[in-house]
RNA sequence: GGUGAGAUACUCAAGCGGCCAACGAGGGCAGACUGUAAAUCUGCUGGUUUUUACCUUCGGAGGUUCGAAUCCUCCUCUCACCA
């Protein structure tokens, strides 16, 4: 089967924290010996995913308890999306109609089982419970916590020092969260770090639930984006998305920054973390190039959302474009009529978003045509075809006639 | 409801009658270098084929002035204190 400390030592890797590790480590026992089977559960918004790296740590992370007897609850919270976790700054949602519910967690799907093990996933959503609960039963739920122990809750605590209004509806947000965990009898549950005081609800309502439970609760770091200091999110557009194509993929993965390399290998490469520790010392010892560290974890990740024959041609593609100055395969077209000025043509294909930019550009020596540098910003293109290009990614294919 | 403070480009933040397309920082883009779209250094960063020129921007609408981001009036929104 598997050995208890290697999977352990697994289990705890990249980890922020973990509460009732003992628990843990009793279900994995118990499985070894039984082969019973436990539920990890993890949360889901249920509006579009778009999924980046940042939401795959949490869910590598899944898989590896699919590895080691853990059926996963993947939960798509239709319900509590209609409130907004207060963790952001949502206030009240529209909810979701159920065939957008539906269409999103099909979209889920297709992202997510590139990871997870479809036999050992359970999708569950939490209208199916909490739509029953009914007037009664969230009566009952706010019964069992009051108001100070919400107001522990760090932000709740901020914004009512600074008298920022809290709406009732998002006290009882955890409430509900926690209360997942109740109907769906989790014995371990995973989140982010943002989320502890939600994930710790779940535990406490368990035990006043007398469910006979009480979840562990294993919360991972947020990633770091490319930029290597704030968290990986679309808005700031420092991510790379598990759909984007293997040579984005592949580019973004290699501009991050040498120091962010390891964080990146341990959060997200399959590696051992054995494996791992002898890259890095090979690397600090001079034996192995940062490069070459970079491009095997960037061609692992490219592998693992598209397949091993992408990530060699993504790498190929790479080199070929940053190494040998060569232009890449695959550029777009545009064409025009001719004689046509140089910073028209530009704009026009969208390498350059306005004339100002592309005279600046050209002035810098940013612009290449056939791979030589021009100077001049008048330049008239004659008939013919050329190959434009801006700084070291940007290319075009032009025709004129 | 009352009083006070504020709203400036992608973000933060100067400017408080002409020298303002608007200091500075971050971000972004580019150049050099290289190991790569790392690191470092440097430049650029509203728009326009009138490019040592012209046009549009400083919460919105008016006004004063030869001239306003800067002064006045009204409005909208944010924040702080009081109720």
């Amino acid at each position: 089967m598997f050995d208890l400390d290697v999977a352990l030592s697994e289990i705890k890797r990249g980890t922020a924290e973990i509460i009732d590790e003992a628990r843990i480590k009793e279900l994995l026992e118990h499985y070894l010996k039984t082969g019973e089977n436990y539920y990890v559960k993890a949360g889901f918004d249920p509006t579009a995913p778009d999924l980046h790296l940042g939401h795959t740590v949490l869910i590598q992370k899944l898989a590896l308890f699919q590895k080691f007897g853990g059926i996963v609850q993947f939960l798509i919270g239709d319900f509590t999306g209609m409130i907004g976790d207060p963790t952001g700054k949502n206030v009240t949602r529209k909810p979701l109609d159920r065939e957008t519910v539906l269409e999103n967690a099909k979209s889920y799907k297709a992202q997510v089982f590139k990871i997870l093990d479809p036999e050992k996933t359970e999708v569950v959503f939490n209208s199916a419970w909490l739509d029953k609960l009914g007037a009664k039963g969230i009566v009952e739920l706010t019964t069992t916590f009051n108001v100070a122990r919400m107001l522990e809750r760090d932000d709740f605590e901020k914004r009512f020092k600074s008298e920022t209004p809290i709406s009732i509806s998002e006290f009882l947000y955890p409430l509900l969260q926690g209360y997942d965990s109740v109907a769906l009898k989790s014995d371990i549950e995973l989140g982010g770090t943002d989320q502890k005081f939600n994930l710790l609800m779940g535990r406490q309502l368990q035990r006043t639930y007398n469910t006979g439970k009480q979840q562990a609760v294993l919360m991972m770091p947020l990633l770091e984006g490319l930029d290597g200091v704030n968290k990986m999110s679309k808005s700031l557009g420092n991510y790379i998305g598990v759909t984007e194509d293997p040579d984005t993929m592949f580019g973004k993965m290699l501009s991050i920054s040498d120091n962010l390399m390891w964080r990146y290998y341990e959060l997200l490469s399959s590696k051992s973390l054995e494996e791992i520790a002898r890259l890095k010392a090979d690397v600090q010892s001079g034996t192995l190039h940062p490069k070459a560290a970079k491009e095997a974890l960037a061609q692992e990740i490219v592998t693992r959302y598209h397949d091993e024959a992408a990530a060699k041609a993504a790498k190929a593609e790479f080199d070929k474009v940053h190494k040998q100055k060569d232009i890449p395969s695959d550029i777009p077209e545009f064409s025009f009529a001719g004689p046509v000025w140089i910073a028209k043509v530009l704009t026009e294909a969208k390498l350059e978003p306005s004339t100002s930019q592309a005279r600046r550009d050209i002035k810098q020596g940013a612009v290449k045509i056939n791979q030589q540098k021009i100077q001049d910003e008048q330049l008239q293109l004659e008939n013919g075809e050329y190959i434009v290009q801006v700084g070291k990614r940007k290319f075009a294919r032009v025709k004129v006639d």
